[in-house]
DNA sequence: TATGAATGAGCTTTCATTCAT
DNA sequence: AATGAATGAAAGCTCATTCAT
């Protein structure tokens, strides 16, 4: 087996093992049985420690993420449709990736690993740039750019927790809800 | 030194090393380190177990939270206010009480204890009442109760976060930004 | 309280103990619970140590079935008459004071406590004694007195344990059957 | 170092240490200096708990005896044959393997660990099925099968602790009165 | 590249015992 | 004589990491 299949096996495996039982369950052992490793020694072969593996994770995540952005936000007309394609967008992933971003939330709250300011930098960067380009192009009002873009972030990353309390929940009625609300919250006075 | 000083003591060097170090690392060492106890023993001789202590931590910062709240929330005018005040009071608390704050973030967040249910019911339904009150008085406009709640929560619960990253973020711009927003995205049409 | 009251209670409460729950199961914190004491601190007041308080266990319960059999003893036409009461008496015992009997074993089984040659003095002797007198007089035959004595203070300290696996056996069936036994075993040919 | 290589090595030493200073002693922290290990962990790392552990070194030593007593039984030629076969064989067993017996006999005892269910069968049941037999041959009296079974095996199992009292105790006097003792208390009337 | 046994630090918890009051 | 908080050693167990093969 190569050293890159090795690597995504194993990433897989945290992620799935992550979204079931949360970081604190996701130890190496517990990772290499559901990678179906022989040895936990493994894990440690092909990774320095156990935050280069969470870190791997992470990457592949917010890797995932954006490819499935990037084609989201193709094509929008404005700054207000870039930001509801970019919660739309965000939603849509959530339905389909849940385990994927439940592990990364797992990660980013987990523990002693570090990652925020990589997270900040490729999660919030995006909407924070949509939200200046609304200013300057007068879609927008003059809010602050840092905490809208951090309520943004934080109304889209709710998703997962208020999945796992009613895994039922309408995640359409979720979108279009946080859609309206953030249209009507950021959109300049007439 | 009686029983009930001693627990208070240990709930409080709790509270400091889970916002300094996070959940995981507050291990009993730690906090009888912290705390100048001279063996873990102590911590088990006045909490069952370790879950007993976390939920004993939260209960007292939802209790702190829960006073300064009832003294912010008194008076209000209607459900703007209402709202308004919570963000507001929401905003003040973290501002005094930022280990606290995290420290309860942490634990709800932070593995395998399940606090959850008294969690919502703590801090979910009050914006919940608040949100139904404003529709049913024409205040609000006609959106999802259980979405925009969910909204209002986070984006108070995200302060601590944005202060972990940049200590010296303005909390006053925060509070009011939030508040704004929130007005403008559950206002009812004129 | 006196002190001589006080260490009976606490023996009492640890014999209660020892026979629910065994002789591991009655740590300090349980024994003193059982008697209703304020702190496990009274027992090492009144005792030197934990070896010291299972002593003085085993010697009330020694004590107390050396009074029990001294009015079943009493009488004997004849070394096979003695131990025919001897057999009787110690199930009779086992009737009444199934705890004691359970605690007394537990003690002697369970554990650092090295009170064997005690035991041996206060509970083998007497039958030693018995067979000898049996041997002397012609009623029994000539055999080792110290293996017979043993299986005789076996079977009869064997009952406790069936009694655990079938608290309904019944104890008459078992002191006719050893009696009968021990009869057949131990009788001079004719 | 293999694997079953391993655990027999620790199952060795656990039989060495039990049998010196008793269940209650057998600490991880024992066994492991015994069996020259690096540390606890290394048990807890081929055994799952310590109950599995006490579970194996039963097995092992049971299933020992098992072997043993298979080459003393064969070929007997009736229930009275059996039954002074069985007797001698245990006794020979514990000539050759006093500290297996020792550990054996303080594991049942000794605690929290439930195996007697298992003990029973194994143990028990064997001497049940020999007196049954001699019952229906005509060979043995109409005695209750249960208490004479018991108390064979009490017998039996009485020698390692005469044995701990008095380390040159005559074996084969112990295997021959009891032999006797037996025959007489279970033959039929001529 | 993979194995799997081994390591050792660290965890929570239990407990008999001590001691100031 | 009694209290009850405190102590500290020891227990079983977990886990990431190492290493010889």
């Amino acid at each position: 087996m190569t050293e890159q299949a090795r690597r995504t096996q194993i990433v897989t495996a945290t992620i799935a093992v992550i979204a079931e039982g949360g970081y604190q369950h996701a130890t190496f052992a517990r990772i290499a049985e559901r990678a179906g490793l022989s040895s936990t020694g493994l894990i440690s072969y092909h990774f320095a420690n156990r935050g280069e593996l969470m870190a791997q994770v992470a990457d592949r995540v917010v890797a995932t993420i954006g490819e499935f952005m990037a084609g989201r936000m193709a094509g929008a007309t404005g700054a207000a449709d870039a930001l509801r394609r970019y919660i739309d967008g965000n939603v849509a992933f959530v339905e389909t990736h849940r385990a994927e971003m439940k592990a990364l939330l797992e990660i980013f709250l987990g523990g002693a690993f570090d990652y925020d300011a990589g997270h900040d930098r490729a999660t919030k960067s995006p909407v924070e740039d949509i939200l200046r380009a609304g200013q300057a192009s007068g879609e927008f009002r003059g809010f602050d750019v840092t905490v809208l873009a951090t309520m943004i972030q934080r109304a889209v990353d709710g998703l997962p927790f208020l999945l796992t309390d009613d895994p039922d929940f309408d995640t359409r009625v979720y979108a279009n809800e946080v859609i309206t609300a953030f249209d009507l919250a950021t959109r300049a006075a007439p």
